[in-house]
DNA sequence: GTTAAAATACGAAATAATTCGTACAATAAT
DNA sequence: ATTATTGTACGAATTATTTCGTATTTTAAC
């Protein structure tokens, strides 16, 4: 049995973004990382908020030894990743990720070395459909 | 200067697909192809009044000359997917437009066809690049 | 030891999206 | 012509998310 797999906000994807950078992490620590990012301030205790709703959705866990509540994903990026992916395919690309993969390449264009890796991927695809 | 470019939400965007895929269509017809479409049942004055929201925010437009109003997609296709998609990119994928690229095409394995387009595309970008 | 600083918990307001009931108007069917 | 059907408009309830104020607790500084 999996786990539910829920799917997280915005605020909480940026938050996880911050977990999965570092770690792990203070509430502190992430709100202040986020003041750095975002262009808009917020408020510790919104912060604080939304990652005591993310546990409750075991979004994260935390360690509660010392005063400072410590923080991390329970959720792997890629996973999170995959999951927002293929609903997004699904969502906006009527379900098609070739469609997805051309509109990426075409509007963001990736350098040399993530070309020739994409390519590679590429070519194992072909193998294995042959 | 350039439309403001609203993001549609999660439903404005499944009538904004009939739309793109019908041309143009009365609210009963969106209505009906959602019903067909999605797995829990969407009451007709529902679509209407979102219909009517998206008309505000003009994201569609509509032709009331007739009794049944119809309405049709004032943004194309492309050019909505292309904002969702850097959206995304910035929000899930932290910016990469590559690392999204690998995760769709490994698990999303597009068909022979598709693959070559994509290849295709990928030798374009190279010639430029060099 | 008292005061200040930093943390958590929690309630509740503000905002946005979705849903639908009901009123009313226009057309079609009998 | 009356009735039924189909349509639009609009208000309001519901739900989810985000935001923050305030109370309380814990640690640190003086």
């Amino acid at each position: 049995m999996k786990t539910p797999l829920h799917k997280p906000t915005d605020s909480e994807l940026e938050i996880l973004q911050v977990l999965w950078e570092k770690g792990e992490a203070s509430v502190r620590e992430v709100n202040d990382r986020l003041n750095e990012i975002k262009e808009n301030e917020v408020g510790y205790t919104t912060t604080l908020k939304i990652m005591q709703l993310m546990l409750e959705k075991n979004l994260v866990e935390r360690n509660t030894e010392s005063r400072t509540h410590i923080y991390k994903a329970t959720v792997a990026e890629d996973k999170v990743q995959g999951n927002l992916l293929s609903r997004f395919v699904k969502q906006a690309f009527r379900g098609s990720a070739s469609k997805l993969v051309m509109q990426a390449l075409g509007s963001h264009e990736p350098s040399k070395d993530e070309l020739e890796e994409i390519k590679s991927l590429i070519e194992e695809i072909e193998k294995k459909k042959s």
